[in-house]
RNA sequence: GGUCCCGUAGCUCAAUUGGCUAGAGCAAUCGCCUUACACGCGAUAGGUUAACGGUUCGAGCCCGUUCGGGACCACCA
């Protein structure tokens, strides 16, 4: 008899690295263009090197190696390209607070390069951190290709596409307002702000308004002066209001028209405006604006970005009042004669910050008498993602990429369908992506292969799953705004834009403006490089050209992510293989910072889609239904569960719950013994992985006996030898493995795990195993017996490997060793394969229609006899004496699975056929349309009570049935199988009803 | 303010285009250490599918209204 090899106990911490180990010795991740099959990619959504893995990194990560592992096993040339993202804000800020809290000091206090330092250190660490945690989880990322947002090859790729969009007009720099962190002093892109609910307050402000000729006067005069009232949330930017604005439609405005105010504090001079943006008066209207409003508005072109426009469109001077801190400075664009008009009441606001700054001038329009009220309102206010402080709107020069902008090296004309947004704008192209607008041929569907990337019909092809998000997506770029690229930060791609005071006349040769363009602008030369060359930066340097500051923002880099893993610039092999991407797997909140710029880059630069299939999976929330968090605690640590449960039992619980909702909770528990925070739901994982465990060490007990080692394998074949519990498990088995790959092909996670969960232990375990234990101490049947078994087995590690893949592999190696050559020729093919993660994932084979209408016919009358052990407190040891009357269709498959009905309920069948008649004393039961009868079970209450009930569920069902079938509408209506169907089970109902005496 | 989604057993989630008695897991109840597994086995109970109305032979699913929850976008008077 030969050893199982498998240890009594399923311990992952053995099995989990001994197949790690193989995989990695064996370099069984790596891909190359040239291998064979069609290729499957996906590149990963790089992890920021902010922090290690959390939770919902690990089901991220766990549903993309689900389809690299079921592609590789299809024989797909899959490779899953690996990296991680330099995160350019978040990573620099975590980094500044870990040095503030070490040493106290300051990003400031070092040298660019040096602060730079430290972050690449924090980087390096994380990195490699990150990196063994998909490798614990199991992930089959070609290790060898693994990339980095800012390293060499990436940085080519940023270089390169920042001088193609430059050169083709699509990045410009502008003065503009932006979304100005304070904390950080950075802009921010739009969606990097968050609106938060503001408990605040309007100030109602008066405005002296002064008369023709009394411009001169600095001081209000007390008697017959009129004033504007103002009302504004944030009275502190009223140091920069250039204008009070007023509806032409409201009866005040004619009388004020021409009219100019005094602004307090700065006795600044301004006029009254006529916009029709300002909302009217109204304390009926449902708009809080209009119930709160004055119908005056104060307007602060360099503090507001409405008020930005009502100043573009009226030629207002704009006044910056703050520092890039949000301190009140005169020193950012506030000219000196006008500051120099408001006197020590002005001065002595200096240096206060924002807030300090409200409270003070609001004393002092209350000191002055000014200030006419104020309320309490409830508003939203705009916050960093990252230091979370409130926004502020700031004037500064930023680079951005025209998002609805023409481009002229692209043919194609029109606008997008309800939108303004031209066909060959990069906005306009991603939506093309997700709907045709008809304007070009599409030819026909290729899922991959070289046609589809070669011509232009990527229009309409890519699919979002599930399919409601594709109009987040579009929404998104239907209202689009220009994209602003630059960020005032330190770690990050430097912008590769030089400048230099004066006009610079080139004397250059043709070649030159290959890798180089320039633009002049305030009296600037501008000049962009294409390449990365030291030495050419070195001499710009010393003709007294400055590098830009700025960084690119992080969505830059990891929007050519698809590209510049690949190679790109370069045409390289692995680009033509892999580009575009099989599938994208993220998180719903990157939409439109990631996913729209990966199409839009992708087609931009090489005119086809990052990827075809973009699934947004389900966000983990904890059991209150709050976000996982550090600073709530509520966060589960994938590594604890490994630990814990095992990678397979995480990544089974992560596959069961991607359902394609929206969000999923997970209930967080503190671990009794560890103190750290786990979930109840991975227990199920768990056990599951048990369950495999142990039947695969019951199956090689089995497998390696004397009995199985003799078989023939021309028993294999001939399936006339079978049992019918071994033609059932096999038409099972092809059921399971056809909705098991329809699942996957939906991205239907939830139901790949539960097909596999059902099979493996409801089916395979609870009865196929259940059942054989006779035969496989039957040297006679043991051997087509352990073919069967093997097959299945086999055939049940490759189906779930992909999900499981630990624990499969390395039962999978024990039995090649018990059993080398498995495999049900025509019925379940499984090419032979030394390691399980390259095996042949199982084609559905087919399935045996009888088999599987006899079979539960079996079950039910076993369970029938179950329950009525159960209800007749029957001892589990106590065999019971049993005779059934069955039709003689049913009699024989009876007879014929006498000893699994005798095991699996305890009894020893007696009598079964047409004729048997109950015997005295006996309990009757109705199942699967035959009489059982157990002998010497009496319980009269028992059986009143069972019968009764069971009376009372037959009489609801006919009256149903009987009501459905009266109504004619529906038996002409319906379809008329379903009709027979309520006819057949009405009489199946009747007659089982008159058998029992039902009343 | 605009858009999208959700409300199903005590909890977490299912239910292919409307069609068998609305299903699982966990928790609960009863009985079992049966020789692969107590991380297990067998059995049981638990639902007016948020509410109301409509379409239909038939509605958890489609339509409308209301209530409750979430997400995305826009919005600092």
């Amino acid at each position: 008899m030969m050893s199982t090899d498998l240890p009594k106990a399923y311990d992952p911490s053995t099995v989990e690295p001994a197949a790690d180990k193989v995989w990695l010795d064996e370099n069984l991740f790596h891909a190359e263009p040239g291998d064979p099959g069609p290729p499957y990619s996906i590149v990963i959504p790089p992890p920021n090197v902010t922090a290690a893995l959390h939770l919902g990194h690990a089901l991220n990560n766990a549903l993309q190696d689900i389809l690299a592992r079921w592609h590789r096993m299809l024989g797909d040339n899959t490779c899953w390209f690996p990296g991680t993202d330099h995160a350019g804000i978040a990573t620099q800020t975590v980094v500044e607070k870990r040095v503030l809290a070490e040493g106290g000091k300051r990003r400031t206090d070092f040298s660019r390069d040096e602060f730079v330092k430290k972050i690449q250190a924090w980087k390096d660490e994380y990195e490699k951190r990150i990196t063994d945690q998909l490798k614990r989880m199991g992930c089959s990322c070609d290790w060898e290709r693994q990339a980095f947002t800012m390293d060499e090859p990436r940085a080519k790729a940023v270089r390169e596409a920042f001088f193609r969009l430059f050169n083709d007009g699509l990045i410009y720099r502008g003065k503009r307002l932006v979304n100005w962190d304070p904390a950080t002093q950075t802009a921010l892109a739009d969606d990097e702000v968050e609106m938060e609910e503001i408990d605040g307050h309007f100030y109602y402000l008066k405005y002296p308004i002064v008369e023709e000729g009394d411009e001169a006067t600095k001081r209000r005069s007390d008697e017959g002066v009129k004033y504007v009232t103002v009302a504004t949330t944030r009275p502190e930017t009223m140091l920069g209001d250039t204008a009070v604005a007023i509806n032409p439609k409201d009866p005040r405005a004619g009388a004020l028209r021409g009219k100019k105010v005094r602004l307090p504090i700065v006795n600044r001079i301004i006029p009254i405006i006529e916009d029709d943006y300002v909302v009217l008066p109204d304390p009926n209207s449902q708009d809080p604006k209009a119930q709160f409003a004055t119908g005056f508005l104060k307007v602060t072109p360099a503090h507001d970005p409405n008020d930005y426009e009502i100043g573009r469109r009226h030629n207002l001077p704009v006044i910056n009042v703050f520092s890039p801190t949000a301190t009140i400075s005169k020193d950012h664009g506030w000219a000196a004669e006008d500051f120099a008009q408001g006197g020590d009441d002005l001065r002595n606001l200096l240096g206060m910050d924002r807030f300090e700054a409200r409270r003070a001038v609001v004393e002092w329009f209350r000191s002055e008498k000014l200030l006419e009220e104020i309320k309490p309102y409830k508003h939203s206010v705009g916050h960093s993602y990252r230091s979370h402080v409130p926004i502020e709107p700031y004037l500064s020069d930023q680079w951005y990429v025209a998002t609805t902008k023409q481009i002229e090296s692209m043919p194609e004309t029109g606008t997008v369908s309800v939108t303004n947004i031209p066909n060959n704008s990069l906005a306009g192209m991603a939506l093309r992506a997700t709907r045709s607008t008809g304007i070009l041929p599409v030819s026909s569907t290729k899922e991959h292969g070289q046609d589809a990337r070669a011509t232009k019909d990527w229009e309409g092809k890519l699919k979002i799953v599930p399919e409601r998000y594709t109009k987040t997506y579009e929404a998104w770029h239907e209202n689009i705004r220009d994209w602003c690229i630059s960020r005032q930060l330190w770690w990050g791609h430097r912008i590769p834009v030089w400048s230099i005071e004066g006009l610079i006349v080139w004397d250059v040769t043709a070649d030159w403006h290959e890798n180089h363009a320039t633009f002049e602008a305030g009296g600037r030369t501008y000049l962009c490089l294409r390449q990365f060359d030291p030495e050419e930066e070195k001499s710009l340097i010393e003709e007294g050209w400055e590098q830009d500051p700025d960084v690119l923002d992080t969505w830059f880099s990891s929007g050519l992510w698809p590209l510049s893993t690949m190679g790109w610039p370069e045409e390289t092999r692995n680009l033509q293989k892999w580009n575009p991407t099989n599938a994208l797997c993220t998180d719903r909140s990157i939409i439109t910072l990631w996913v729209s710029r990966m199409v839009m880059f992708n087609l931009y630069f090489k005119n086809r889609l990052p990827f075809y299939d973009t699934f947004i999976h389900a966000t983990i929330l904890d059991g209150e239904g709050r976000k996982m968090s550090k600073s709530l605690g509520n966060g589960v640590d994938p590594i604890d569960i490994i630990e814990s449960h095992g990678a397979d039992a995480m990544r089974f619980t992560l596959a069961a719950m991607s359902t394609h909702t929206q969000d999923f909770r997970m209930p967080v528990e503190k671990d009794a013994k560890t103190r750290k925070n786990t979930s109840p739901k991975f227990d199920n994982g768990r056990n599951f992985c048990n369950k495999i465990w142990n039947a695969t060490r019951f199956a090689l007990m089995n497998l390696g006996s004397d009995g199985a080692t003799e078989r023939r394998s021309d028993e294999r074949v001939d399936e006339s030898k079978w049992s019918l519990a071994d033609r059932w498990i096999v038409s099972r088995f092809n059921r399971a493995v056809a909705d098991a790959t329809q699942a996957l092909q939906g991205y239907r996670y939830d139901a790949y795990a539960k097909t596999c969960y059902d099979f493996f232990w409801g089916d395979l375990c609870d009865w196929y195993l259940e059942a054989i234990k006779p035969a496989m101490k039957d040297p006679k049947r043991a051997g087509q017996t352990a073919n069967v078994l093997a097959a299945v087995l086999d055939g049940s590690l490759r189906l779930m490997h992909p999900m499981i893949p630990f624990i499969t592999e390395y039962i999978y190696w024990s039995l090649n060793e018990v059993q080398p050559q498995r495999g049900l020729p025509g019925k379940l093919e499984l090419p032979a394969s030394k390691r399980l993660i390259n095996a042949r994932f199982p084609a559905a084979g087919p399935v045996s229609d009888s088999a599987e209408q006899i079979f539960p016919r079996l079950q039910e009358v076993i369970n029938t006899l179950r329950n009525l052990r159960n209800q007749y407190k029957v001892e589990p040891k106590k065999t019971i004496s049993v005779s059934i009357m069955a039709s003689d269709e049913f009699a024989g498959p009876l007879v014929e699975n006498k000893e699994m009905i005798e095991l699996l309920a305890n009894c020893t069948l007696q009598r079964i056929g047409p004729g048997v008649q109950p015997p005295a004393d006996s309990a009757r039961a109705i199942a699967a349309s035959v009489e059982i009868y157990v002998e010497d079970l009496v319980d009269k209450a028992a059986e009143e009570q069972r019968n009764t009930k069971r009376c009372e569920e037959l009489s609801k069902q006919i009256a149903a049935m009987r009501g459905r079938l009266a109504n004619e509408s529906y038996s002409k209506k319906a379809p008329p199988h379903l009709v027979q169907q309520t006819r057949d089970q009405l009489a199946e109902a009747e007659a089982e009803a008159a058998k029992l005496g039902c009343s």
